[in-house]
DNA sequence: AAAACGGGGGC
DNA sequence: GCCCCAGTTTT
């Protein structure tokens, strides 16, 4: 099957990073300051978050003022930063500090779409779930994995296209692989390790 | 369907 | 200095 070998070859050139298994409530703190905004300007200021408050009982009490100078450098922040405390006020108040592990109950989480809900469904809590970003959204498009409009079609249609083993890594694959060569615009498809199984570059003339 | 939110990093 | 960024919510 050829998404097997886009897989396995995706696999081989970017090896796993941090996101395999972690405390869902950190994994999804981090996935909302992540929206629309560099990994490592990320990382930095959850590092920063987490330092002074690690729990949601702990962050349910900040003041926003402060929380909003923690993280001011994700942008997004004067936003961002309200969101996280009311996150962290219904999950300490309605669910006794538990993040819950099934997607509609994430939606109703302020800041919490489709997207940064299945990321904890799978990198918090190891579930069976597809993360589809700008990136998987565009790339498995030009692929030609799947020919859809929108990210959530996207995730339904690659629940049948890709098989469950690749689910939890096509996320983070795609990512890198669309950052550094299946950009948006211009890809680099001259140093492209897949460009033999891309649809997308036969049936195309978008593309470099 | 489109706008708004935003400081930081790449070029 | 200009452009874009691991989305979501509101208009």
């Amino acid at each position: 099957m050829t998404v097997d070998m886009i897989m396995e070859r995706l696999k081989k050139r970017y090896p796993p990073g941090k996101f395999e298994s972690n405390d869902p409530f950190r994994v999804l703190i981090s996935t909302v300051l992540s929206q629309r905004t560099r990994d490592e300007v990320t990382d930095r200021a959850a590092e920063k978050l987490f330092a002074r408050y690690g729990t949601p009982g702990a962050l349910a009490d900040a003041d926003v003022d402060d929380i909003e100078e923690l993280i001011r450098e994700v942008g997004f922040y004067r936003v961002k930063a309200p969101r996280l405390k009311e996150i962290a006020r219904i999950i300490d108040n309605d669910f006794q500090g538990r993040v819950p592990a099934d997607m509609d109950t994430l939606l109703l989480l302020p800041g919490v779409g489709r997207k940064t809900a299945n990321c904890v469904l799978v990198y918090g809590f190891g579930l069976d779930a597809i993360a589809v970003d700008t990136h998987v959204h565009r790339i498995s498009n030009r692929l030609g994995l799947v020919s859809t409009k929108t990210p959530e079609e996207t995730e339904i249609k690659l629940r049948s296209a890709l098989p469950k083993e690749h689910w939890r890594h096509i996320n983070e694959l795609l990512v890198r692989f669309g950052r550094d060569i299946c950009r948006p615009i211009s890809p680099k498809c001259g140093l492209c390790p897949i460009i033999d199984l891309c649809q997308g570059r036969r049936d195309t003339k978008t593309f470099v």
